[in-house]
DNA sequence: TTATTACTATCACAATGCAATACAAATGAT
DNA sequence: ATCATTTGTATTGCATTGTGATAGTAATAA
């Protein structure tokens, strides 16, 4: 099983399409989140998740207009896919019942 | 932010009510993750939960009808619930917009 | 050739997850 | 009483995941 911030990466690449690169991805994961995302966090987990086949990563083109390195694109492979996808329906599965995650039409109140 | 398991068991012990001690909330966790759970994963994960304020323990009294040591008893705490409604809604949040997570009628609000 | 900008990489340690193994207490039979 | 049986809990040690601090790399412009 992948871990939760694995699966928020997994998550904000995956809402990012063909823009997901580490600084894009760090931006996304603090706007969805609501807290800091470090880059040693980032990166670590971005290299995690590609040697476990979860993403794959390359060396985006010179589309940069104004100086820097180049980006390391990122892109979920069908293996991330279904880890995030079993990461979210484990979650949800366990709170079924729970008071916390209660929603409209939703059991007994 | 507490971790995966850490948020499995505080939904066990919830949904347990009255009934959460070591046992029965290894037992609720089998049958509503589909997984195995270690009795090193139970018992380090309480001692951890209780030493965060998450959930309180105490030894149940002598119900017992036919041997057999007491029971850890656990409640989560106000804290613990707020814990787990945390994990829960940051789960949620990020999740919005994943082509795994989409249900019925979910826009963005 | 140097400064600036945009980005990625590494390290070291903390927090969490988990299997294997050992231990404890209550009961009932002898 | 003491011992086997039953029901549960506790500890240890290591693997995996999370994260801040720090360093490094490449492109562009002046």
């Amino acid at each position: 099983m992948i871990g939760e911030f694995e699966y928020v990466l997994l998550t904000a690449a995956s809402a990012l399409g063909d823009d997901a690169y580490g600084v894009s991805i760090r931006e996304q994961i603090e706007s969805a989140t609501g807290r800091r995302c470090s880059i040693g966090a980032l990166y670590t987990t971005i290299d995690r998740l590609e040697s476990k086949g979860l993403v794959t990563t390359w060396l985006g083109g010179a589309t940069t207009e104004r100086g820097g390195r180049s980006k390391r694109m990122v892109q979920l492979t069908p293996q991330g896919v279904s880890a995030a996808r079993e990461f979210y329906n484990a979650i949800m599965r366990v709170s079924r019942d729970a008071s916390w995650a209660v929603e409209r039409g939703k059991g007994i109140v």
